[in-house]
DNA sequence: AAACCATGCAACCGCCAGTAG
DNA sequence: CCTACTGGCGGTTGCATGGTT
């Protein structure tokens, strides 16, 4: 009962990082790796918790960081991904590499959720807002399950994947963008018009495809009742390509490399191809200066994203 | 130019699960 | 088996910034 913050000892640093901290904890980070996180602070010379540096690396420091805006597909994927995990910002993260899971919770909040709701779809359940409206009115006990945490309702775990995904730090993960994985009709349900729908797998629908509406409706039908559905989603996941959005296990792992391009002759803990993936790795803030915003614009230059 | 408001983002808080002793 | 510790996660808060009046 009421344990204090882990941050309650006196003289630990509260609040934003600067940048010297910045640089002592990627340092640290880079030539030591990081073991233990409670032990990282006073190795590193740092005035914070351990939990404080865990998280200044993974949604800040870390070097595999894609930062920029979300492109349209992302958003699309979030969605798409919230309407089967909910609010597992953990494993959505995964599906998105260089993404954060509080900055996929951040989007989320605020920005993603405004969209649903302007297309007529609730941020929670995905459904037709009217249809949700409709459902409370109603004397309707079932709970709406679409998108709505699906795998929560499970008493018994989801069965494992068919194997363990490492996706994350895939530089192939990222399959293109398709209409092919998933009826989840982001923009249909409301009328909207067709050019202004990007969400999800509306966007490629043609005057042809309209007349496979009805179809596409069944199709719906099914995925309500795969989502509902722990055999189905079971079979499914069995049945899945590698590069399946529906790995629903998906943490990643790291791999244990040798650095030997690194200036330090210390074997470290880096994720699975971020050798690869991290043009800026080698690059660990030569100038204090470049911090915040201004590390993020590096960065998201570096990716093409501005 | 100043005040106010809205938004985005970084970081903290509290809880939980796993695990070592 | 119990306890304390640790890492991880999701929810929430508070600040900085940009836009509007």
């Amino acid at each position: 009962m009421g344990r204090q913050s882990c941050c309650y000892k006196q003289k630990l640093r509260k609040g934003l990082w600067s940048p010297e901290e910045d640089e002592k904890l990627l340092r640290h980070i880079t030539k030591y790796g990081h073991g233990c996180w409670s032990s990282i602070p006073k190795q590193a010379g740092l005035q914070r918790c351990g939990k404080s540096c865990r998280l200044r690396w993974i949604n800040y420091l870390r070097p595999d960081l894609k930062r920029g805006t979300f492109s349209q597909e992302e958003e699309n994927l979030i969605i798409e991904l919230h309407a089967v995990l909910g609010n597992r910002w953990s494993q959505i993260a995964a599906r998105l590499p260089g993404r954060t899971d509080n900055e996929i919770k951040n989007l989320w909040n605020s920005c993603l959720k405004k969209k649903l709701k302007q297309k007529g779809i609730d941020p929670v359940t995905h459904k037709p807002l009217s249809e949700v409206e409709n459902g409370e009115g109603s004397g309707s006990n079932k709970p709406s399950l679409v998108g709505h945490h699906p795998i929560h309702q499970y008493t018994s775990p989801p069965p494992p994947p068919p194997q363990l995904s490492s996706n994350w730090f895939n530089p192939e993960f990222p399959p293109p963008m398709t209409a092919s994985y998933g009826p989840l009709y982001y923009g249909t349900t409301t009328g909207g018009s067709a050019n202004n729908s990007t969400w999800g797998l509306v966007q490629t629908q043609t005057e042809e495809e309209e007349e496979e509406e009805e179809e596409e409706e069944e199709e719906e039908t099914k995925w309500t009742e795969f989502l509902n559905n722990p055999l189905l989603m079971a079979a499914a996941l069995q049945n899945q390509t590698p590069q399946s959005y529906y790995n629903i296990e998906i943490k990643s792992e790291p791999c244990y490399l040798t650095n030997s391009s690194s200036s330090s002759s210390n074997d470290m803990w880096w994720p699975q191809t971020q050798q690869q993936q991290l043009p800026l790795q080698h690059e660990p803030l030569q100038n204090p200066d470049i911090c915040g915003k201004d590390m993020q614009r590096l960065t998201a230059a570096a990716f093409g994203h501005i």
